[in-house]
DNA sequence: TTGTAGGCGTTATCAG
DNA sequence: CTGATAACGCCTACAA
């Protein structure tokens, strides 16, 4: 009598095996039916529909993966979820995985190796179909994903991608965007432009830097090392930059600043504006990633279009075509997204021209 | 020979028995050893450890899964992954999750229940340990989730929580800071506070409403129906209260704005700004979830402190609590997480007092 | 402390 | 078109 409750919750299972015995036909023949294989006959499947939606069925999914050697299930890895832009890659990988029938497995670094090495390891085991990674601040080599490579489950890089040459990475064109951008406060009349970047062994502020550096160097200024400072690009790094800039006599100050993101940039901005500084007049203002906030701020902030939802398709998509063996990364090396300049009033010293 | 670049792909994986072959012990051993058996003495589990390394052993959870019951692995149901606090949420649940040896499966519902529907179901048949969810706009009630109370599979609601007996909800009080930030706009005096609130049926927007009403009833002040606008609460659902506003003679205008989220409004104070209507003094403002938007518009908005990153810690906490037999949610109904008001320029009238 | 044997639920192979 | 049977890799009584 007392086990009666347990016995409730520990209810077995209904299996193919149920639904063949309750239609007279084997095991195989429920399993061909529940896939829609055409071999079957559609009144067998029918059938067999039905009983299981009548027995409350629910397949298995660790039984089908254990014969077939799929799962279904895509890795996400990045450095932090909390962010606009990262949300907005799930949300578009989300929604392409969820259309192609595959589930997501997420976590982030915390923009530490080590954790990306255990977190890829799980996914590993876990066994999924694929993986989808944007490397850690920290990470300097992909050691920790040969296991992928040697059993040739596909790595897709986005944002903050490796350099393998057997896996497609997703990216925008952080050269010429920075190079466009830093060429526009040129042209706005900007001499001395500070640079907020981040950690260069990542492609993204590396190339960044990049482009700004060409752009200053094709214009005959100078790239003066103090004037670029390097964060991890937070709020308080860009509030830091503020006092960085407001310690310096008012005649040694930047006449502008690029950020590498749009989260230093205005709360770079927020404090010299307490401070009275002028914006765009006295320190004109570029940033990068296109964030909400970056359209809140007074002055708008001028930045670049970084198209996260996009990404994230792109990624997803890129990765589920080789996996349904549409399309090969093996063979694509390298994404490039549209991005663009986003020219708002935080650069503007002078009226725009035509 | 043409075969020999498939067999390299193909390689068989290692499993416990190569390691038992190795060892000369058998594959229970190996089993147990690499689970970290006392039973199994310390020399062999080193050996087996030590084997199943050099191996390129990797275990393969499916199997295990499919004996044990046990993924390790929790699903996350949530409307939309792209917003600030939702990805707090998510940040917060992922380290919970992975210190405690979760894995976290994640999709969105867009807002839709036929694709909670869905997802809850993949959800299941991948065998989730538990669920942590957040209902979507149109979610009515529970039907779709009776899987997983049957089958007694723990579900954790937060933030857009159902009613359920057997589950724990995730909250903040929206009541009572609804009520709290009221009443601090009156303090303030306002007399003809606008709401910004969104579809009633969930219990956010609802409480929240409920709390707006009793403040103006306590205060002896009307509810104008016509002063409640129901949205999504988007940027455009923003932007249209906006011009709803100014669309009113500016003796009919309401003199403050309590808006359910703080995206909408900001997104209405930017347009009023730019039609010179003065704030707080002609209209002041209040918002709800310190969204980082509103450290940023000017004047700074009131909202009320809402910790995602805190909720997603609490939900995924008591839900592995459970799992591991800790706590019991099926004795705890609510668990109301601490928030409270952040009183800033856009709202203040007057200054403060003390 | 270790080994044996059987089964978890599904799918693949082969045969009819 | 359908059936029988053997895996898939691991875990766990039970036995030794």
């Amino acid at each position: 009598m007392e086990d009666r409750t347990i016995n409730m919750e520990e209810q077995k299972e209904i299996t193919i095996y149920d639904i063949a015995r309750h239609l007279n036909i084997s095991a195989a023949t429920v399993s061909r039916g529940l896939n829609n294989n055409p071999m079957i006959s559609k009144a067998t499947r029918k059938k067999i529909a039905d009983t299981a939606k009548s027995l409350g069925y629910q397949s298995n999914t660790f039984a089908s993966s254990l014969r077939s050697k799929q799962t279904h299930t895509i890795g996400v890895l990045v450095p932090r979820l909390n962010s606009y832009f990262m949300s907005s890659v799930l949300a578009g990988m989300e929604k392409v995985a969820n259309l192609g029938g595959y589930n997501l497995i997420i976590a982030q670094s915390l923009e530490n190796v080590e954790r990306e090495k255990t977190n890829a390891l799980t996914m590993f085991n876990k066994r999924v179909d694929g993986l989808l990674i944007s490397l850690s601040y920290d990470t300097q080599d992909l050691t920790h994903l040969e296991l992928f490579f040697k059993k040739r489950i596909p790595v897709v890089f986005f944002d903050r991608v490796g350099s393998h040459t057997e896996s497609t990475s997703v990216v925008i064109d952080n050269y010429s965007e920075a190079y466009n951008i830093t060429r526009h406060l040129i042209d706005q009349g900007c001499k001395k432009i500070m640079h907020l970047g981040g950690n260069t062994h990542l492609n993204v502020y590396k190339d960044r830097l990049a482009g700004f550096k060409q752009a200053l160097a094709d214009h005959n200024l100078p790239f003066v090392e103090e004037f670029h400072l390097i964060s991890n690009l937070s709020e308080d790094a860009g509030s830091n930059a503020a006092k960085f800039i407001l310690d310096l006599a008012p005649g040694d100050r930047p006449d502008s600043v690029f950020s590498a993101n749009d989260t230093a940039a205005v709360h770079c901005m927020i404090i010299l504006k307490n401070a009275n500084v002028a914006i765009p007049n006295d320190i004109a203002f570029a940033g990068f990633n296109n964030d909400p906030s970056s359209k809140i701020i007074e002055p708008n902030l001028t930045t670049v279009d970084y198209p996260g939802k996009t990404m994230g398709e792109a990624a997803a998509t890129t990765l589920i075509n080789h996996l349904k063996g549409i399309t090969n990364i093996y063979i694509t090396n390298l994404l490039t997204l549209k991005s663009g300049l986003i020219i708002r009033a935080s650069s503007l010293k002078k009226p725009l021209s035509f």
